[in-house]
DNA sequence: TGTACATCAGTGAACGCGCGTTCACTGATGTAC
DNA sequence: TGTACATCAGTGAACGCGCGTTCACTGATGTAC
């Protein structure tokens, strides 16, 4: 049995080049590669062949767009804070007050780690080799700076105990709502009891530490 | 240029056999897997021929000791395992107030994650594909029970807030404590400020907000 | 005490695999005349 | 409008590598007689 594509005579049924500079190649490696990420659930999974093979190309096509796997790896991830970023603004577009800003992008935060679990563990749980060195350095990304402004306002209002410090409160308010993003999606066989409220409790327990 | 070990004629100096049954060379490797753990900062960098060759065996020779791969990293991790419910309940030891308690064994928890980086990636932050079973759950543990018991201390002597529930209780401080945690292991390279004082900043803030 | 033998920890060579990456190439697309 | 040519996206084959694992073996250790 031959492929109806490969008859003696026929012509090969070959991927069409496509025209000059117009190539959407690019994109379809990007986005196979960040599905593949999800898909297989770890990066290490991930390899330029099995990429090329998604997208239906041989491997050294992938080189035509990308110097090399660390190259591609760097675009996924820079698509995955830049997503992140979105979401969490997102969330609190056109919220008021201004404790409520905070518990929606905590609840925001979780969320995105949840729906895109190998995204957050690339991000923010495993080794730093492959984040491009913009990101190693968390703090300076658009959603810390947004979390130090939305806790500045709070202060501003009076609401928070006397002598908080704005970069302080979001340091150590990052690393409870990671920890418990990170718990949810490192061990997510552990009998977790319903997430909605576990959520929505420890974000109590967040800002209860801090707030007046 | 010889190594005089294999000049012509000379016998080649190869590693002597242990004596049956007395062969310490499981130990060896087991040892040496935890050490390479944590020299080369990765799971996946440590292959069995890397072992093998530290230990200066052949890596044929694993196989007398280790059913497999998977086999070695279960123990390596059982071992960590051990070793972290070993810190903590030590760092308890003979502490009376139940409220330094707590704070003892999260400042033990913090610093058994920053002392050994990469056995605390392998237990709470890696994807379970090496964990054992036994661990994957990890709400079965020595340390969580140790927790939920301490915690209950604190509400019988009647320090928690009102309704406090202690599995509750100890489910939002694991996950604040391994937030705070998992990013210092993450992370090093973020420029954090003072560990010892963020550190006992942080225990404050989760035990603030608990305490009545 | 001396010799023949069984045991079995560790060896050396090889297996098949998937990896990232390279190279010379092909052939449709687009352009210059 | 037709033809010759340059461009370059993607191909096919191959590279060297390290991986986990297997196999038949070797030879010192320990034992039975």
């Amino acid at each position: 049995m031959t492929s109806p594509g490969w008859q003696a005579g026929a012509v090969a049924t070959t991927r069409p080049r496509a025209r000059k500079g117009q190539s959407e190649l690019r994109e379809q490696i990007l986005d196979m590669t960040e599905r593949l990420l999800v898909e297989l659930g770890s990066e290490e999974a991930v390899s330029i062949r099995v990429v090329a093979d998604a997208v239906g190309v041989t491997p050294p096509a992938i080189y035509r767009h990308f110097a090399d796997k660390a190259d591609l790896v760097f675009e996924v991830c820079a698509r995955h804070f830049a997503q992140f970023d979105e979401v969490i603004a997102e969330a609190v577009e056109g919220v008021d007050d201004p404790v409520d800003v905070l518990r929606r992008m905590g609840t925001a935060y979780v969320r995105f780690g949840l729906e895109h679990p190998e995204h957050y563990r690339i991000m923010f749980m495993a080794p730093a080799w492959y984040t491009p060195e913009k990101w190693e350095n968390i703090l300076n990304t658009g959603a810390f700076a947004q979390l130090i402004q939305r806790i500045e306002a709070i202060i501003d209002a009076g609401l928070m105990r006397p002598g908080a410090d704005a970069f302080s409160v979001a340091l150590h308010t990052w690393a409870n709502i990671h920890g418990l993003t990170s718990l949810l999606v490192a061990r997510p066989s552990i009998p977790w009891p319903d997430l909605d409220q576990l959520i929505d409790e420890h974000l109590d327990i967040c800002l209860r530490a801090h707030l007046a």
